[in-house]
DNA sequence: CGCTGCCTTGATGCTGATCAAAATTAGTGG
DNA sequence: CCACTAATTTTGATCAGCATCAAGGCAGCG
């Protein structure tokens, strides 16, 4: 049997940092952690958006290499790394998890390999829908405007600049607080 | 006993193509080959360099969804998938693997996230000499110049003019037909 | 020796970063 | 509920860097 602890998280709690020590796996099970490397300059590259059901880290051992915080209030799962490699059912989850990973790390080395600012958002704003939005269509977009440059690359300047261009052009919607629609094609 | 099969292939000749059926794991004995999706528009993103010891995909059923092709003369060995995942030792180094390519696609969307064409295309030289080059410190390209923009999401071009750029500051040094040594630092 | 593919170099223009400031939203306490 | 402050977002103006278009050079191979 595995022990498993539950914790809740505030939005903007940091869920672990660079360094520390990888005992645990940790599953998301409601709401979103960003996970990301910070550089010497002060930069911040978000790597992914970790939503309900997915594992934060692949880290067995060691030091972690990266940070993780949580950008919507949070439900965390964890469980001694150990005990759930040599357990059949989590050795099968986590590897299921890892394909999930790799996949979404490729869509993100395409998205960031785009040509144009336009398309890099258009597609963050496709991905962000296929994983976090409700399935009647509305974009739900829990992270800040910053949180989106620093996925996508940009500046924070060019994301506000598309997201007013296509609101003017009618092409993006909002339909609630944190949510849009999507009503024509955005790349133009 | 997981029946192996090895062949070997000329340089620039596919291993395989997005839509074949994943029925085999492929392990790169020697060489290198270079995984890569094409889009609609005619681009070409090269995901990942593939190397000795390194398995190319990790899919273990359905359809692959991207393309794999020899940059060098390289020898290959295929495994069923599914008797490769029963199998301890196989499945022990999958695993593994798979953690590899996750590092390596974190550090790809690192080097795309950087700023100047000058700073991904250093990010470019550090991983290849850690990942393909001999340990004296000579880095050897065996891609050219249109596969490496399509690695670094840069074009052609500017890739050249950096070469040029390098080499005329003495910052870069041919040292073979396809090895250079950095001599100083790069980025500037 | 000439052809083909790859690489280099040059000139120009556009896109998105940067700097700067205004506008909006969120947060706090009375 | 409102006033006030802080944080976030938007908008504007300017400019550098890289893509693009266009030739020319060079190596490999028949």
């Amino acid at each position: 049997m595995i022990q498993e602890t539950r914790r809740t998280l505030a939005s903007h709690t940091p869920v672990y940092f660079a360094g520390d020590r990888a005992t645990d796996l940790v599953r998301v099970e409601r709401g979103v952690v960003m996970v990301f490397n910070l550089f010497e300059d002060g930069r911040r590259q978000i790597v992914d958006f970790v939503t309900a059901g997915e594992l934060l880290h692949f880290q067995f051992d060691g030091e972690l290499d990266h940070y993780a915080e949580a950008i919507t209030e949070v439900e965390l799962v964890s469980a001694p790394s150990d005990a759930a490699l040599s357990d059949p059912v989590w050795a099968e989850y986590i590897f299921q998890q890892m394909r999930g990973r790799l996949d979404r790390d490729r869509r993100h080395v395409t998205l960031l390999a785009q040509k144009s600012a336009a398309e890099r958002l258009a597609e963050f704003l496709i991905i962000v829908s296929d994983r976090l939005s409700t399935p009647i269509g509305d974009i739900e977009l829990p992270m800040t405007r910053q949180e989106i440059a620093d996925y996508t690359g940009l500046t924070i300047e060019t994301v506000s600049r598309l997201f007013s261009r296509w609101m003017r052009e009618r092409r993006l919607v909002v339909t609630g607080k944190r949510t849009y629609r999507i009503e024509g094609a955005l790349a133009a």
